[in-house]
DNA sequence: GTTGCGATGCGCT
DNA sequence: GCGCATCGCAACA
């Protein structure tokens, strides 16, 4: 199947120009402020890693697809899928800022409106998102992806956030001087519980 | 602004 | 069982 001719590049190429894309549910939009790619066969950093499961299959299929994982046992992660069928690659959505149904977003979330998408599991929780979601096309329907041709600012790069495993990679990717952007915090070693 | 820590359930080894 | 592409809250600066 096509894909999304804009989606199908390297997904180093790709991350950034997702930066000001907005994307749109019902009728909450969130202009996009911060991403991070991965890169499957050779991420260790990356759902697919080590290869197709149930849980990253959609990541093997066309690009312009959602890919929604649930992490944590309570928050749900939304990423684009990127490059060609079989290329394993997606950018995650790390922030937005909520630019339309400012209401229903506040709505589903507490605090203030710059910390309504700021952050991968509070986006998806300010524009209703979930596993349900999982494997959408976002080209057509109630969920979509609207590109950009500039987005709108400088871009920054840097290294990824809460990773263990190949964090030092400097594929994060967000708008430089955004306010919504999330503050960097390394993965902080576990500590085991006594007993 | 920062750091520390518990919540909570599923995917994977 | 272990670990997680996180968050919110408390305490501190």
């Amino acid at each position: 199947m096509p894909g999304w001719p804009e989606l199908e590049g390297p997904v180093l190429d790709v991350a950034p120009r997702l930066l000001g894309a907005t994307l749109r549910h019902g009728d909450v939009a969130v202009r996009l402020t911060e991403v991070e790619a991965y890169d499957g066969p050779d991420d260790p950093g990356s759902h697919a890693y080590r290869g197709r499961t149930r849980r990253n299959a959609v990541m093997f299929g066309p690009s312009g697809v959602l890919y929604v994982y649930f992490t944590y046992g309570m928050h749900h992660c939304a990423n684009v899928v990127v490059g060609p069928v079989d290329r394993p690659s997606a950018v995650l959505l790390r922030a937005g800022e909520v630019v339309d149904g400012l209401a229903s977003a506040r709505a589903r979330r507490r605090g203030s409106d710059r910390d309504l998408a700021r952050g991968p599991a509070r986006l998806c929780q300010a524009l209703g998102i979930d596993l349900s979601h999982d494997g959408t096309d976002l080209s057509r329907g109630d969920l979509t992806l609207t590109l950009t041709d500039s987005p709108g600012g400088d871009v920054s790069a840097g290294p990824r956030v809460g990773l263990r495993q190949a964090a030092e990679r400097p594929w994060r990717f967000w708008l430089t001087g955004e306010p919504t952007v999330s503050t960097y915090r390394p993965a902080a070693p576990l500590r085991r519980r006594p007993g």
